[in-house]
DNA sequence: AAACGCCATTGCGATATTTGCAACAATGAA
DNA sequence: TTCATTGTTGCAAATATCGCAATGGCGTTT
């Protein structure tokens, strides 16, 4: 769990200092984990990294995520209409965790990888997700704060609850350069059958690229795409719309965790 | 390593008896493990499953397979184009792993989950791997064999190696019912700098859903596509055109396993 | 070109952790 | 309600791990 994707390999040395664990040690662990193909190991540079193993066993968990099943191919059919590069994220403790992502082939493009967490307050999907969870930001605001990510970044609770009402009427959300200098993006929510936000569906592009009568056409596209995939997970529009809030609201439990992972712990 | 796709959750009890370990072991590692959200445990049904973090560390392997990172784009342009499912697999050990998938929208439609193992002479890019990897052919004979997967899979050495020669001549494969019944997929190399074979791109469909006339199109949009992403890859088509089977033959070491992976051992 | 320094690996003894059993607790079925 | 199955926990024996130091292999520096 020491590699990310800033460092994506790391050498026994880099390892050790970072687990506060003897070279010896974890040079045997390595070894262990490459016959598994936990791990691999490049034997020019001799670093560590993430093996396949990893890989297969991920790729059980996401398949296990009701979402990712029905939105993989609305995902690739939004990129295809906004050409721009659209992703699905879900809430993941106090993160919003990309758990499917489709880019566009156009060279000027943002690129979010699957996997990666990022903050909520920052991010289009994020902010959605903060205001359709009554408690969310509360509960962000005392564990992590709001880090600036650029000069745009939203920092203060009382801006941020201005952010989130305009969010919460319009159903939607948008992102001004507030995580990426010269990136915009805009997040339409998925529900599930049972009327509770499962996840966002976002799109994200380069705001140089983008003219003001697109954004329109982006969000429209968008918002379509975040309810075809609620219908496919079977949402019921013409009961749930205007419950939403409420409904959404009735099913949270604060520990946002508990819903897909359980702690197990006395 | 005891899940699979076919069971994604077991119990403790079904782990212990599988992995020959007692329940209270299994149960203290499941606990460790679920802290650290690697597993996960249903509170409800008790069963065990993949956790986040596995996911986590897999899109962690995945971000540094460099095919990937160019396929991705063209893949999902591909399946507006064929509209049909497509993935990209490369050769994992003796076995085929789709390492991206990409569905169309469409009703009636081939599923293949990223993560996935596949037989290589069952699969089109399976076959396509085995006729550009001299010795791979044999290599697979003497490990697992060719089981058949229903009644068109080709399953003697023979018959496959005339198989293969056709493939090998045509640079593309096709493969009707020999994995699923019903199903069909053609499959188009995808190649490095060096002219290497690095992995496949496919697309895979219901062959009650496709015309004569459609073959013809899927197979050269698949094929194009592959092409485009060997581009991509740094590949020189004017150079390597003709090449390529006797480069790839070059570059292919016996055992598949050790260009990506490190078998680290005495 | 040669020597140096760094990094990873391995053998070995002391230590600490883990294991397996058994009983307990909890859940679901009859 | 009772039975049966399944998961969790305490405890002592036993095993595997840890850390140290030395070896071997590389890349770098002078």
């Amino acid at each position: 769990m020491c590699f990310s994707h800033e460092e994506p390999e790391l050498s026994i040395g880099e390892i050790s200092r970072r687990l506060n664990v003897h070279k010896s040690v974890v040079s045997r662990l390595v070894t262990a984990l490459c016959s598994k193909r936990m791990l691999q190991k490049d034997p020019k540079t001799r670093k560590v990294s993430i093996g396949v193993g990893a890989f297969t066993l991920g790729a059980l968990f996401i398949k296990r995520v009701p979402l990712e099943q029905h939105a993989a191919a609305s995902l690739s059919r939004l990129v295809e209409t906004v050409e721009h590069s659209c992703h699905i994220a879900v809430l993941e403790g106090h993160r919003l965790l990309t758990i499917a992502s489709a880019e566009t082939r156009k060279a000027l493009r943002v690129i979010l990888r699957t996997g990666e967490y990022r903050y909520l307050h920052a991010t289009a999907g994020g902010k959605l997700l903060l205001a359709l969870h009554p408690g969310l930001l509360e509960a962000v605001a005392e564990s992590t704060g709001f880090p600036a990510m650029t000069t745009k970044t939203i920092t203060s609770l009382a801006r941020l609850r201005k952010e989130l009402a305009g969010i919460r009427s319009a159903g939607f959300a948008w992102n001004f350069e507030e995580s990426t200098r010269g990136a915009g993006a805009c997040a339409a929510p998925i529900f599930d059958a049972s009327g509770q936000v499962v996840g966002v569906i976002s799109a994200v592009y380069p705001l140089s690229a983008v003219s003001k009568t697109d954004f329109a056409a982006i969000g429209d596209k968008t918002r379509e795409a975040g309810r075809l995939i609620s219908v496919s997970m079977g949402w019921q529009p013409e009961i749930c719309r205007s419950e939403v809030p409420s409904i959404a609201a009735a099913r949270f439990v604060p520990s946002a965790r508990s819903r897909v992972h359980q702690r197990v712990e006395a």
